[in-house]
DNA sequence: GCCGTTTTCGGCCCGACTGTTTTCAGTCG
């Protein structure tokens, strides 16, 4: 019997149309909000949803409980979900291609399908801004002048609420961050500022940034900011917050708070939501009310300056931003069994980088003389593997050859730094190896990766990469599910057998921090760790400055509660080469 | 529909802003 793999997006996009369904339908409120709360769960995971029920863990997953299992399991066996296919029969389909338009949820969708009788989903925008165009929108009951001008202006320009936009790389923006730091410190009145929000828990890509800010004359921070020069529209504007569209399509939020309230509204900025609904609800049990003001007990609002006496008023340890998913952090700690996450300073070297001999920027003198700047022991030099297929196997031998001994002669020549010659071995379509054996077992490691043939099925692509975790002379599986991030999808391996391949013979995953890779996401660290298989933190640097990218590669490892022992380059030398398995010692 | 160290029944996070309203519904975070 074949089963039907959705997608994440997919199985999403199912339970979104069923809320809007139980929200039109005016089901009980707290079954839709239970619905809303799944999904929110659910959209954040970055593990297949497919995958979990495959493993019967489906229950694991907060929020989804015994109705809605049995709902995914009947749409991962028979491909669709009969009650949710009942509850939409009589509805407008319409409605369904509207949600998502901004400023317009599912009540407002259903109220303009019906009025319009948009039945069919291809159609429904273009038929919508007809009649908007005609004037009929305002007639209809809740809408007016305004909204009927908003919904063809924001039709016209196919503008969605933020979540059905591309999501942008931290680094991205972290420009953006940076210049909008600057210029409102112009004021002397911003006391403090801070982006919050998915910036904050260093989440891989940010939808938009939040800011706040504390002060004591919010009115002159919301002037300043209303002349921020890359702003192309203001979404709102109130005495409290202001949100505007930059020119560059990212949106950003400022809100503001007196500094004796800054801890609460750092905390209730940060969220992430789903944190902070589970710690509103864990303090509801302590008789305490949370909001972004601070905590209310017993009819009276306390304050607090830092989020530290936050948290330690609810009984609760600072719980670091980046463990903020509403994935257990809150039960950890309770009983103070938060991890102690890994930081940068714990890195002591980095072996998988590119050098001129392949497709970097920088010789291999200066990646030596950088590592060695930035205060490693080690550095492993692992330049893409010269392909015997195209060049023969006796000229590859030679480049090998005369690699090691560059590499030996660097390592005579002085003795700041260990270096180590490895390569990156490519694995190809039929799960052989690049380099063979022979060549192989001359360098002191090596790393595999895919860099070909992404879309194979699920079988194939797992046996490829058990292959290259069972040969001998392979120490590391280089960005083990090969996603860029808005580029290309990740492969779609079994884990479970990865884990299990990679720890039974003692291999290394990396966590490669290249900025639109950290393709082993969060949860993946986080499962990894429980196979008790350990990771290397890599920067996969292509040039000098792009050794810095191991920065991301730890605010990876932290969201996937990483700690030091977790991940061998934090080991000494002489520990390192032990735990990685270096040869020609 | 989900959940549990006062509960397997009886609760369920909290607030800002907009537009259409005259007290609030809808949307968003």
């Amino acid at each position: 019997m074949t089963n039907y793999r959705l997608s994440n997006k997919e199985v999403i996009l199912l339970l979104k149309e069923m809320l809007a369904v139980m929200d039109v339908k005016n089901y009980n409120v707290f079954r839709v909000r239970a619905y809303q709360n799944a999904i929110s769960i659910l959209d954040n995971l970055t593990v297949s949803i497919y995958d979990m029920w495959e493993n019967k863990k489906l229950g694991d997953i907060p929020g989804v409980g015994p109705a809605l299992q049995g709902h995914l399991n009947e749409l991962f066996t028979t491909g669709k979900v009969v009650e949710f296919e009942e509850a939409q029969k009589d509805l407008p389909q319409g409605m369904f291609s509207l949600i998502g338009i901004r400023g317009i949820g599912a009540r407002k969708a259903f109220k303009l399908a019906m009025a319009f009788k948009l039945n069919s989903r291809e159609t429904a925008i273009e038929k919508l801004k007809e009649h908007a165009l005609k004037g009929e929108v305002q007639k209809i009951e809740g809408f007016g002048e305004k909204s009927e001008k908003d919904i063809l202006e924001s039709v016209d320009q196919l503008k969605m609420t933020k979540n059905e936009k591309e999501r942008t790389l931290l680094v991205r923006a972290e420009e953006i961050v940076f210049r909008v730091y600057e210029y409102m410190k112009e004021l002397d009145c911003v006391l403090q500022i801070e982006s919050t929000g998915s910036f904050r828990r260093r989440s891989p890509t940010v939808g938009d940034l939040d800011f706040i800010i504390s002060t004591r004359e919010p009115a002159k921070i919301f002037e300043h900011f209303a002349k921020f020069p890359e702003i192309a529209e203001t979404l709102v504007v109130g005495d409290k917050k202001t949100s505007v569209v930059l020119t560059n399509g990212m949106q950003v939020d400022v809100r503001v708070t007196e500094p004796e309230a800054y801890g609460a509204m750092l905390q209730y900025s940060t969220g992430s939501k789903q944190h902070n609904i589970l710690l509103r609800s864990y303090s509801l049990e302590k008789k305490m009310s949370l909001s972004e003001y601070g905590i209310k007990q017993n009819d009276e609002l306390l304050q607090f300056d830092t989020e530290e006496k936050f948290y330690n008023h609810l009984g609760l340890p600072l719980i670091p931003p980046e463990l903020r998913s509403g994935h257990g952090e809150i039960e950890a700690a309770k009983v103070n069994k938060l991890p102690k996450l890994i930081e940068l300073k714990d890195i002591r070297g980095d072996v998988h980088t590119h050098t001129t001999d392949s497709d970097g920027l920088a010789t291999l003198e200066e990646m030596v003389e950088a590592a060695i700047h930035m205060g490693y022991e080690y550095i492993g030099i692992s330049d893409h593997a010269p392909s015997v297929m195209s060049r023969g196997f006796d000229e590859v031998a030679a480049v090998v050859h005369k690699k090691r001994q560059m590499i030996d002669a660097i390592n005579k020549k002085q003795n700041k730094i260990k270096v180590l010659f490895g390569y990156e071995v490519n694995i190809l379509a039929d799960a052989t190896l690049g380099l063979p054996d022979e060549l192989l077992k001359l360098l002191d490691y090596a790393i595999a990766g895919i860099h070909t043939s992404f879309d194979q099925d699920r079988d194939t692509v797992t046996k490829r990469l058990i292959c290259a975790l069972e040969n001998p002379y392979i120490n590391i599986l280089a960005h083990p599910s090969g996603r860029l991030i808005n580029k290309r999808d990740p492969v779609d391996p079994n884990w479970n057998k990865i884990f299990e391949a990679a720890r039974d013979n003692g291999k290394i995953l990396e966590i490669d921090s290249q900025p639109d890779r950290l393709d082993l996401t969060d949860d993946l660290i986080k499962e990894a760790i429980s196979w008790d298989v350990k990771m290397i933190l890599s920067s996969d640097a292509h040039a000098i400055d792009q050794l810095y990218f191991t920065k991301c590669g730890i605010d990876d490892a932290r969201r996937g509660w990483a700690e030091k022992q977790n991940v061998i380059n934090t080991l000494h030398f002489e520990d390192f080469v032990k735990a990685l398995n270096v040869r020609n010692l």
